[in-house]
DNA sequence: AACGAGACCTGGCAGC
DNA sequence: TGCTGCCAGGTCTCGT
């Protein structure tokens, strides 16, 4: 399930690691999107982990020639074992630290990936063309509205585009527009420069309400039974085709907006 | 430059 | 019970 609030909790789970070397890297399914770098077996090891930051939807776990670049796709999880265990049918990618830990990832649908991005990975191409972050200053409703202007798509497929502002995805996209009244399928630029900053607002706010109850769940993610335990947030819209709007009672509908499924009240966000 | 469709994979579920 | 088809939280690549 990761969306951008559970790749940062992911990330946050695994701090008990910074500081320890690694003493192997094992790979055993390495066409994932791409395929894991077969070299980090023998460079890796010895390397001590030195910070965890996060870009967009990567995992940036700096070590000591450069960063390595983890994303979990669809369907990834990084779960952190106390001590080894034997591997499951989709534990693609393993590192194991000096003291034990071992950072375990598992992708059943392998859309994920494990990259190496060398010293400075701003540079790598999958960064360098990414949108600012949504929680970051940079992003805002003057953000928006002026990349909006060249945008004839539906607002809905815009604010998913990570050229133009990362880690909106599919059910923040949804929640969001909902909690700005603003209709999906809104031409990008139609929208006012005042529902830009409607928008914006709303995509910080929706992710760090997500992330405060993702937060929560961190304990029970990486419980000594490495199973996940989320408890499900509740949804406006998402996955809530024909039940009652939370706030005007008007069924929810669906609509299938750039391949992926939509999920709106007709009258909180009216047609433009 | 921007848009839409296709692609990559597996698993779960509804319907027959 | 078993088969088929559809759907799923991402996002890059390609043709227009």
């Amino acid at each position: 399930m990761p969306e951008l609030p559970e790749v940062e909790t992911t990330m946050r789970g695994l701090a008990p690691l910074v500081g320890q070397p690694v003493a192997k890297v094992v790979i055993r399914h390495p066409t994932l999107r791409w395929p894991i770098p077969a070299d980090l077996v023998h460079t890796l090891p010895q390397q001590t982990l030195k910070s965890l930051t996060r870009r967009a939807k990567y995992i940036l776990a700096q070590f000591d020639t450069g960063y390595l670049m983890l994303h979990l796709g669809m369907s990834g999880r990084i779960c952190l074992l106390a001590q080894d265990e034997p591997a499951a049918k989709h534990d693609h990618f393993d590192l194991h630290f000096a003291d034990g830990q071992v950072l375990r990832l598992r992708d059943p649908r392998r859309f994920g990936a494990v990259l190496w991005a060398g010293a400075e990975p701003e540079q790598h191409a999958l960064l360098s063309v990414l949108g600012p972050e949504p929680l970051e200053s940079a992003f805002d409703g003057d953000w928006l509205y002026r990349q909006f202007r060249t945008r004839s798509a539906p607002v809905k497929n815009a604010i998913m585009d990570s050229h133009l502002v990362v880690g909106v995805g599919n059910i923040y996209a949804s929640e969001s527009l909902f909690r700005a009244r603003i209709h999906p399928q809104t031409p990008a630029n139609q929208l006012s420069r005042q529902a830009c900053d409607r928008l914006a607002a709303e995509i910080k706010a929706t992710l760090t309400d997500a992330l405060a109850a993702g937060g929560s769940s961190l304990r029970d993610f990486f419980g000594a039974d490495g199973n996940p335990g989320y408890f499900q947030q509740e949804y406006f819209t998402y996955a809530r085709t024909g039940e009652a709007c939370k706030i005007c009672s008007t069924p929810i509908q669906n609509v299938r907006l750039g391949q992926r499924s939509t999920f709106f009240c007709p009258r909180c966000q009216p047609k433009p």
